[in-house]
Order: C-alpha cells, then structure tokens, then sequence
DNA sequence: AAAGCAGGCCCAGCTACACT
DNA sequence: AGTGTAGCTGGGCCTGCTTT
C-alpha cells in the first residue's frame, strides 16, 4: 500500500451497500446478509434466519454494552472472590517448613470447593467446570499424559455472559472496593478506564 | 468444490474539541 | 450556538485460508 499510483484513472471506490442489520446467522459467519427474511446466506444454508430484536427506546450500543459490562463486572467480583477465598485457604492451611517457605504463588493451590454448588440455577451449565491454566513447575518428575490438578473451579461458562449474570444463590462476594485502574505509560488501562467512565455516565 | 471460519478492511454514526 | 474537523467505535462483509 506504500505505492500511491495516480498515473492510472482510478475510479472511484464503488460504495458498499449496506443493509442496517445483519441476521444473526451471517453475523456469526460474516458473511452478506441481504436483510431479506429469511436472508440468502440462511436460504442456502438452511438455518433460521433470526434478526436481532432491540426496542429503538433502547439504542443498541447502550443496550449490549450495558449487558456486558454488567456481566464483567459481575465475573470480575466473582472472580476477586475466589481469589480471596484461596489465598486466604493458603495462608491458614499451609504449615510454614523450611522445605516449603518458597513464596506460595509457586506452591499448588489448594483443593477448592465450589460455593454451595447445590444452589446452581437451572440456567447455568451445571457441567461445565473452569480449569486453570497450568501451573509453573520447576522439577516435575517425568511424567506421561495431560497434567491432573486437583482444584476444579466452578464458574459461569463464558457465553453466560449474553445474559446478566445472576450470583448463585447464597452466595455473597466479599465487600470490593470501586473499581479503579491506576494509570500507567504504555499500558492499557486509560482505554478502559475511559470506556468505564464513559458507560457510568451512560447507565 | 463447497461450506465454514476468522482476520481485518471499510464506513456510518457518534463525540469531543477548536474555531467563529 | 453553529460549524468544521479529527478521532473513535461498532458492525457489515470482503477475502484468504481451512475443513469437509
């Protein structure tokens, strides 16, 4: 794209036609939609053609912003939670011993157990379990197969986040201070703190 | 070959800001 | 207040690649 040829008649870019919204269906293809109903791409594929459906009252952006960021911050405060819970598991359970006085971040963690997995809604994915990464190991003995860790996380499945997420009943995070990013070079946070500052102001 | 997937281009709409 | 401009953003969809 360095080359600029203007020696060559260029026509003018021939504008897109546009229709105002896509099908659900094309959108998660990316494909042409026509707007029609049902639109080419589903005729072809034979798959239900489905518009999004947002009251104009309620302008789109806002609309699924507003969800999302309701659903991050939710997960976010569940998340801090079980943070706290297990850090706090390793402090009083760990027995300080010369042989284990490594800094704990680098100690398995210990087995956690789900708040009252009993209370799971029956929108939630009751099967659906979060496994955290692999942990650093410095001399694992040889050994075949995947890595066996013994904490299993219970968590929303991400694609929850399309509806607000509701805490499992009986279950009450921590008091959390307001969210706030400390501003530093060559980071990210000023984008998000401006994008936050400006849904608060929306909401 | 056809269908599906996904990176990223493109553009309309919006906002912030400067200027008059 | 009105106007012009630049930057940002969301989302349509082009297009190359992969899968079936």
């Amino acid at each position: 794209m360095a080359t600029d040829d203007r020696s060559t008649p260029i026509e003018p870019r021939k504008k897109r036609t546009k229709i105002v919204s896509a099908c659900n269906e094309c959108r998660r293809r990316k494909t042409k939609c026509n707007g029609e109903q049902p639109c080419k791409s589903c005729l072809k594929s034979a798959v239900e053609c489905l518009y999004p459906t947002i009251s104009h009252a309620e302008d789109k952006r806002n609309h699924l912003n507003r969800i999302a960021l309701e659903a991050i911050e939710h997960r976010l405060q569940t998340i801090e939670h079980l943070l706290h819970t297990l850090l706090q598991g390793q402090l009083s359970t760990q027995p300080v011993t010369p042989a284990n006085s490594k800094p704990s971040s680098l100690a398995a963690p210990p087995t956690f157990t789900a708040p009252s997995p009993n209370a799971t809604p029956k929108n939630r994915h009751p099967t659906s379990t979060f496994h955290s990464p692999p942990l650093p190991r410095h001399s694992s003995p040889p050994h075949s197969g995947p890595p066996v860790y013994s904490h299993e996380l219970r968590l929303p499945p991400i694609q929850d986040l399309d509806t607000p997420y509701k805490p499992t009943a009986g279950f009450h995070p921590p008091e959390l201070s307001p969210l706030t990013f400390s501003h530093t070079q060559n980071d990210d946070s000023h984008v998000l703190l401006s994008f936050r500052k400006r849904k608060l102001s929306d909401l």
